[in-house]
DNA sequence: TTGACAGATGCAACCCAGTTGCAATAATAT
DNA sequence: ATATTATTGCAACTGGGTTGCATCTGTCAA
């Protein structure tokens, strides 16, 4: 379970773990944290442009690789073209992925999670442990209904 | 839902579409029915090559698409590197992936479906419909602990 | 059996998300 | 101010997947 923190906390977290506070990554969890939804590298290369921050994509994908193994960023797999970043925060949730216009919400799972906690320890009888999953839900939104 | 069939009962079909049975086509759905698994573009290729017939990759992924169109085939996302596509049985299934050898097992998932069924309606009454869904579990499989 | 049509194929070039190696830069501690 | 080392940029690369187009080949009707 991760801690639910802001940016400016995280940066600190980051700072007394011997991590340099650069504009880069400032920027990069800053943006990540203000859309709180699943965005691609590429979309946070094109916000740090915007706001006249140039910087290239492969310290994006880095950061975004640190930020991952940090446990602060998930990877959401909601398309098979590129992958997507989002904040950890405290509540587990799942999308729905508007196949039509893209859009992306969250949506309650508890009810399913309950379930895949039994199925958990039904499969670990099994000798299989996890440790993690996906669930991603697809179809079409109110409004391209 | 989709009809249980097999693999010559598939061409069969394809045939009555005005759909030809080539020797590329045939084999690709034979080793499909075969692996019965969820298995990569880049398997069935070796796959084919293996039995001397020489296959090139844009047929491979040209065949993979239309099965997928005829609603014969699933695209498994258990890789954020690599697609992987598998015959659609009667019985919609899940995977468990071992993150260490990559080994893949089906799992029930039966209950957990049933709420993703009431979830389905919950958000159909907010104005989204469901579709499809995507779910695999990823960790430490019984050999590799 | 033959000929023609349209589906299927191979090839080469391409697209694009993501990675790598390495030299240069810059944030921090002293 | 300086040394240390994390971080960055660049350019080239990797690899899964796609596209356009000319060619081939299953299929079927005559």
């Amino acid at each position: 379970m991760v801690m639910q923190i802001s940016a400016e906390k995280l940066c600190l977290h980051l700072k007394s773990h011997g991590r340099r506070l650069t504009k880069a990554r400032r920027a990069v969890i800053e943006y990540l944290f203000k859309v709180s939804a699943p965005v691609t590298a590429v979309d946070i290369i094109e916000n740090l442009h915007n706001k006249g921050l140039q910087v290239n994509k492969t310290t994006v994908y880095r950061e975004l690789e640190f930020l991952v193994k940090m446990n602060v960023v998930n990877e959401v797999s909601i398309s098979k073209q590129i992958m997507h970043y989002e904040v950890s925060h405290l509540d587990h949730h799942h999308h729905l992925v508007c196949d039509k216009c893209g859009c992306i919400q969250e949506v309650d799972t508890s009810a399913v999670e309950m379930e895949m906690t039994k199925l958990e320890s039904r499969v670990l009888g099994l000798g299989f442990k996890i440790d993690h999953h996906n669930l991603e839900f697809f179809g079409t939104c109110a409004d391209c209904k």
